[in-house]
DNA sequence: AAACAGGCCTAAA
DNA sequence: TTTAGGCCTGTT
């Protein structure tokens, strides 16, 4: 990419948006630190750099992209998170530490995918099966002297056989990504249309995907269709809901915005500690 | 060695 | 409607 079309922008102020919290909060799985403080990624087929100087974020992008979206740079967090203080002094504790977390609106197509791959998994494992599947299947980008790869569109992986997934190492997960991408790429499951559509009925289509249940379609619902109320519970939210909620509780509570009372009671219940549950 | 990992599927009560 | 067992692969 020439250096006409790479620009560099101000993000956001470091109190707005921590790439650390928002790359390593769960939501996503493929920027990396790059041992300068900064994170590399490519979304949009795009590669870029986040970084923090002087208070300021700061992104390096191989060319244009829509970031402030991506980073949800629009919505106003302080104002959200104060809807969900009070509820308990449990909860008081997940929103302060997971200030600065901003809830990334993810290309729709990977987030279904690398949560589908995420099922039963571990994170390092589901970092690797995807990096696999990008390299393999992406587009290869340059940036800043190293080869990136862009992630596979659902066209390029429906014609695809399960053999020809078996380099990543996804296990019983193959059938699954090919099934989605297929009726992804065959339109009858139209994920613009979802967004668009209310969170119950997209999470019921996604649903009808093999190997997609309530907690796949839940991260796919928030993290890649824009459904902030979507409250995807996995085994780590389970053992927290139970711990420090009451048992009757309804996450409607925190109303449109429940994702992110969610993301932030996930990365406290997991950075936060195994003494959070004893 | 055996259990477990950021679920889901199928079969069977 | 809820429950048990199995599933690829990798790590502890």
């Amino acid at each position: 990419m020439s250096a006409e079309t790479r620009e560099k922008v101000y993000l956001a102020a470091a109190d707005a948006l921590d790439p650390a919290k928002t790359f390593e909060c769960g939501q996503c799985f493929r920027w990396r630190a790059d041992g300068d403080g900064g994170y590399t990624g490519v979304a949009f087929g795009t590669a870029a750099r986040v970084w923090t100087e002087n208070g300021t974020v700061c992104l390096d992008a191989d060319g244009p992209a829509p970031w402030r979206d991506y980073f949800d740079l629009e919505t106003d967090y302080g104002a959200i998170s104060r809807d969900f203080l009070g509820v308990s002094p449990y909860m008081d504790e997940c929103v302060a530490f997971g200030r600065g977390i901003r809830l990334l609106r993810q290309e729709k197509w990977e987030a279904l995918c690398t949560f589908i791959l995420s099922q039963c998994n571990n994170i390092p494992r589901i970092r690797g099966i995807v990096e696999r599947l990008c390299a393999a299947f992406g587009q290869p980008v340059r940036f800043h002297g190293e080869t990136l790869y862009s992630f596979p569109s659902a066209q390029v992986l429906a014609p695809l056989a399960p053999e020809d997934l078996a380099p990543l190492r996804c296990g019983y997960r193959a059938p699954y990504v090919l099934d989605a991408a297929r009726q992804v790429a065959e339109g009858r499951l139209d994920l613009d249309a979802l967004s668009g559509a209310c969170c119950g009925d997209s999470l019921n289509a996604l649903k009808c995907v093999s190997g997609v249940g309530e907690k796949v379609a839940g991260c796919a619902n928030l993290f890649g269709l824009g459904h902030r109320e979507a409250f995807p519970v996995d085994v780590w939210m389970r053992r927290a809901l139970k711990a420090h909620f009451p048992p009757d509780f309804d996450p409607a509570v925190f109303g449109e915005n429940a994702g992110l009372a969610q993301q932030y009671i996930f990365y406290y219940a997991r950075s936060g500690g195994k003494e959070n549950f004893v």
